[in-house]
DNA sequence: GTGAAAGCGCTAACAA
DNA sequence: TTGTTAGCGCTTTCAC
């Protein structure tokens, strides 16, 4: 690989001169800067990442911690980020954390040695606090995204869980249901929570108590979405709920999965309605009422924000609430011709 | 942020002590070592990336260029790439192209800059055959994932596609079917040709003829094969395919969708095959019988190639196809109890 | 055993 | 307008 130097040589200029016009910061006479300019197409030279980082204090390129990129909700919101990274010449290092506190080790190990600028941290969890919070004392630029670290001073963004409960459970109020089950996320998790609160506001708003039995909590996996599901089934007619809201598209499909092995029919029997809208809530076969979660948008504002972060000085935290949108389709009964 | 001077000077000793510490590649009294220790855990230090990798003219990290992480074959090659990579305390750094040749391009500006130590490229396509080879041309330690690129020199993991299509048509031929109809996904891909050719090699060991009507050419997405299979069912029955192989498991959805939308029962009057084995294959509901890509294997093998071109001098080009696997499940009937 | 210093490739302050 | 040079933080040769 050639350097500046060479560049130089070739060109019969100073190195400096060629700096100038690789960063167009100086005024250099046309003839020099086309000489330059040949022997950088010459010599096929691109300047060197890291006596540029060196020099700079940056990497120009930032970290976005997943904690499983195979899970579906992830690629499009990494997606999100990448594209947003890209637009202005940053690059992403994606990191799975595949939920060891190791990997969140590592990530910021990447931080304190400059490879990465900022962080975008998706999906907190209570155990990555004191990692987290040490790094904002430390200046370092990160932002949440998806899930929030309550108290920890960062900027966040996420997307409206609340509302999205709300509207869920209305939505089932207004088909006419009175025994709405909310399968909730892992106890604790505050994404969950917020839902939760959000369906538990509506069923008060209608005069419904919710019974601890509604709202068993567990993985919004498919699985364990399943075996929830069978536990209602086996109750008498009249006990069993008659809407079920999951946290998860994929959890839903364990949902429709288990009320089809009991020979309840969807809607008429059980309604059903899952969060996200990925890809397979679309299928003609499936056609899940959904509480769509702008995973795409996600990935983008998080990265706007740090990006914003890297360039200003430094500014109070920002919390940026994303809509959720109401998907009407088939699992609830109601679908548009 | 403290630098390796501020430890030599908090230690008493000098930079290169440390230095030595650091790298542990000189014996160092055991009573300095440890003041250089104390001193790098008062000062929270860590070495920096940028004047590493400028010494060392190596980035330690690697570029995974994939066309589209949220098409759902890829997070799981990319979480092999990273586990692999992570392990050789390497970091990875995920580029989607989008299929645009202009993202191939930086990724390609990247590699020239020493962002990145090597390149892992799935999916790669005839027209970034050129750049690629440029690259391979001045040593760029390359590997190719997925699909392979006729004629350029570089390392290539693939799985075994035409056994793939030999397997799923003799699996079909063995359940007592003859009209059997190979969706082949866009025409000139390596990887649909090779299945389609293992498809080819099943039906004429088995005397049939394939009508071009039955080796349909398209997208394997769903909408793409949810349409090509309406044409199938407009067919006389006694004329359309009682069997359908696709090239993925989206767009054996697709395929299934259509059959249920005509009254198609599967697997009594169609069977169906995709590849892949996505997790929504396992589903209760789609039980699809399938040909397993090993997606994460893809992923690990290639990156582990790279890392052994990295570390080794140059060494000839290497082919590893991986093993396919045929998962019987209900779309074709057959299943296990 | 340990340290001084050169040098990796680049930018920018300063000099001419 | 252009060039010389110091220095970013680190590793490693060479000398002591």
């Amino acid at each position: 690989m050639s350097t500046i130097k060479d560049i130089a040589k070739h060109a019969g200029v100073s190195v400096a001169t060629v700096s100038y016009v690789l960063n167009n910061n100086r005024y250099v006479s046309p003839e020099k800067k086309e000489r330059v300019l040949a022997a950088i197409r010459e010599l096929n030279y691109a300047p060197n990442a890291a006596a540029r980082g060196l020099r700079a204090r940056e990497s120009r390129t930032i970290g976005l911690i997943v904690s499983d990129i195979s899970n579906p909700f992830y690629p499009d919101l990494a997606k999100g980020c990448e594209d947003e990274a890209q637009k202005h010449g940053y690059a992403v290092h994606m990191i799975n954390t595949n939920d060891q506190p190791e990997r969140m080790r590592q990530a910021a190990a990447q931080a304190r040695e400059g490879k990465i600028d900022g962080l975008i941290v998706t999906s907190a969890l209570e155990a990555d606090r004191e990692l987290l919070q040490s790094l904002r004392e430390r200046g370092f630029p990160l932002v949440l995204a998806h899930r929030r670290l309550e108290g920890l001073d960062a900027d966040l963004v996420e997307s409206d869980n609340f509302e999205g409960g709300l509207m869920a459970a209305r939505h089932m109020l207004r088909m006419g249901h009175r025994r709405i089950a909310f399968m909730s996320g892992v106890a604790g998790s505050p994404t969950s929570k917020l839902r939760e609160e959000g369906y538990r506001q509506a069923m008060k708003e209608a005069g419904i108590d919710v019974p601890p039995e509604w709202t068993l909590s567990g993985e919004a996996k498919y699985t364990a979405s399943y075996e929830r599901m069978l536990g209602y089934a086996d109750m008498p007619p009249d006990e069993r709920p008659t809407a079920v809201i999951n946290m998860s598209d994929v959890g839903a499909m364990g949902v429709l999965d288990a009320a089809a092995d009991r020979g309840l029919r969807v809607p008429e029997d059980v309604a059903v309605m899952g969060f996200d809208d990925l890809f397979l809530a679309a299928f003609r076969s499936v056609r899940l009422t959904t509480v769509r979660i702008p995973r795409y948008e996600l990935g983008r504002r998080a990265t706007e924000l740090l990006l914003e972060r890297l360039s200003e000085a430094s500014r109070d935290a920002r919390h940026v609430v994303l809509p959720v949108e109401l998907i009407v389709r088939g699992t609830c009964g109601g679908e548009q011709a």
